[in-house]
DNA sequence: GCCCTATGTGAACAGCATCAACATTGGACG
DNA sequence: CGTCCAATGTTGATGCTGTTCACATAGGGC
């Protein structure tokens, strides 16, 4: 059995450091921000070694990477969680863009992680590598495909995402007040202009 | 006169150190990330010692602060030059959300500075502080608080400014891949469809 | 012309990421 | 069952960083 725990461990490896280690940096990422994550912290944190990280991660880069791909797929839970909760179809959709800035609020330092680092891959909309980025085109597809086709269906679901983002990104920068109520009137307006 | 410039001084004192600073600070973001800018660093960039940045700043989050402040204004510059460019109104507006993610494409570290650090201030729509947040509020106002009142002008703008942003940094996170006329058709579909 | 205050310097400290050499161990293979 | 190796963890060190403190310098007000 594998115990991920951050109490102190007897043996002298650790039997799954590279969870516990990612584990603990969730934790302080949603802690401190997440540019006050460190290794030493982290490991710290797990009771081991510092240098003991550059056995499961090259470099400090790679760990943060690690962190935001977990969290992208927490992200990408909610989203599926939100659509099935709210039955598919547009409502759904628009439950999608809800829970999309919602999660951000709630996980700020996590969001800023998923999104900070330049991982490259300009994102081919066609072969869409993320759960999260899938099903954001999925849907967008599904909604609008059949009456204006797939190119447009593109534009859709880009223009829906560059919504809910930017919502997100200014509410979690502080540059909008973080409203409950403007989120809805903010995605609904799209929707009736749709 | 005042002599801001990079070279040897010959004199103890400086002149304009701060404002030499800022401007070595400035270089520094563009040319590596806006993380990677560091105290000593502009420092040396300017010949100077490293603490003496102390005299002009409590610490380095202020500095950041300040670099960010010049950031806002020459964003602002480029959207006030962009609106009167197209010759203001309604193509002016959308000028203005071409220019936002232009600068941001233009200016990443810059942009990314300008909208990192919680800088406080849930941005009062009523009292709009900078310039750039002034210039958008009001020409939402201006297109869209006669036909439909104040509130719907905020909502407007408020939507105007999601969508240019979320697009701004889904490209330069590199999730979306940089297309100068898929700018413009995002955009576009916002106009065509108020 | 003197002095005070603003401004710049140097050495020092703690914390950081990272590297290199060494220690420990679990498991593969005889 | 025993041996050895590769994986994993540790210790010490290096050079970087932001920041503090005591000190040096000089420009401007009296």
């Amino acid at each position: 059995m594998i115990t991920v725990s951050t109490s102190k461990r007897e043996s002298y490896h650790h039997g799954d450091l590279r969870a516990a280690l990612i584990e603990a940096g969730l934790k302080l990422i949603e802690e401190r921000g997440a540019d006050d994550v460190g290794l030493r912290e982290a490991a710290r944190a797990v009771g081991v070694s510092a240098t003991a990280i550059y056995r499961h991660f090259p470099d400090k880069g790679a760990f943060l990477q690690a962190l935001a791909q977990a969290g992208l797929e927490r992200l990408a839970a909610a989203q599926i969680a939100a659509s099935d909760a709210a039955g598919g179809g547009a409502a759904g959709f628009n439950a999608t863009g809800r829970a999309y800035v919602r999660f951000a609020l709630a996980n700020p330092g996590l969001f800023r992680l998923i999104f900070s680092t330049a991982k490259g891959d300009p994102l081919d909309w066609d072969n869409a590598p993320d759960d999260a980025m899938r099903l954001l085109r999925d849907n967008a597809v599904r909604l609008v495909a059949k009456e204006r086709g797939a190119e447009e269906a593109k534009l859709f679901a880009l223009h829906s995402w560059a919504l809910v983002h930017g919502l997100a990104v200014l509410m979690l920068d502080g540059m909008v007040a973080v409203d409950d109520a403007l989120i809805d009137r903010v995605i609904d307006v799209r929707k009736v202009e749709c």
